[in-house]
DNA sequence: TATATATTTCGATATTTTCCGATATATTGT
DNA sequence: ACAATATATCGGAAAATATCGAAATATATA
């Protein structure tokens, strides 16, 4: 409950942000996999597990652990702040989220190792800085 | 419309910032000038100009100049996005938005002037650095 | 136990945001 | 035109946030 003016800040930083909006908004249908999301959006493994970390401190997202992976979803509705239900209603509507989904769909036909060791190699295949 | 994730996200930043929320709460159940706001919240008269320029680009917010004041408002209902319709009606049960509405009433009891001057004087009479 | 693999945390830098006094602009009344 | 007053904008230093590769931490499997 957001009785603290602070809470229902955070929770609002929380959502304040591209990344961390789309992963909440990928999650909304069902469980993903930290891979399967970073695979679906493109972006390095670890910026999807610090914008899961705030998801999850804002009090939107639990996690299950199923050997090396962890599968992360929405909270249930009974426990969703206002403003959860509110955004969830709200942004599949947007032209980005459901683009979003029908790649997660992609991704969700591929065995889970399959996409994780894809997402490996994008992070070795793009250095940043060239080698010496 | 928030037909776009760049737009939405823009409005949740406008709102995630503990005095620009206080600011449109403190609007809701009517439009009030900016130096009542500034009077009725205790923070200098430009910090709430800025905050009122965020949540109007943000498009919460229109205006109405009489004379040198400018008296501000939540647009009508009709032109609320489902973010902000949500967001008002849950900000009223905060304690900090409680608080700063019985402030308000008294603010709202006094001529405008006599508020406008009470801002100006605050501003003066509090010197962060000391004087030579 | 050793190796592979999925995820988290760290480190370091770049960018953005916050904050508020000082100054500028706009409007009124004399 | 001038002084007074309400609001907006500027400046710029401090704090917060973003980003992502690299290293650390788990867990599984051989």
């Amino acid at each position: 409950m957001a009785d603290d003016i602070r809470t229902l800040v955070e929770q609002l930083k929380a959502v304040s942000h591209p990344l961390r909006l789309r992963v909440l908004a990928l999650l909304e249908p069902g469980e993903l996999c930290v891979c399967q999301i970073a695979e679906t959006l493109q972006v390095p493994q670890s910026s999807v597990s610090e914008a899961l970390k705030e998801l999850r401190r804002a009090g939107f997202l639990t996690e299950r652990k199923e050997g090396r992976w962890v599968f992360v979803s929405v909270v249930k509705k009974k426990y969703a702040t206002p403003l959860l239900k509110g955004l969830l209603a709200e942004v599949g509507s947007l032209d980005q989220v459901q683009q979003d989904r029908l790649l997660a769909q992609e991704v969700l036909a591929m065995a889970i190792p399959v996409v994780c060791s894809k997402v490996q190699k994008v992070a070795q295949a793009t250095p940043v800085v060239a080698r010496a």
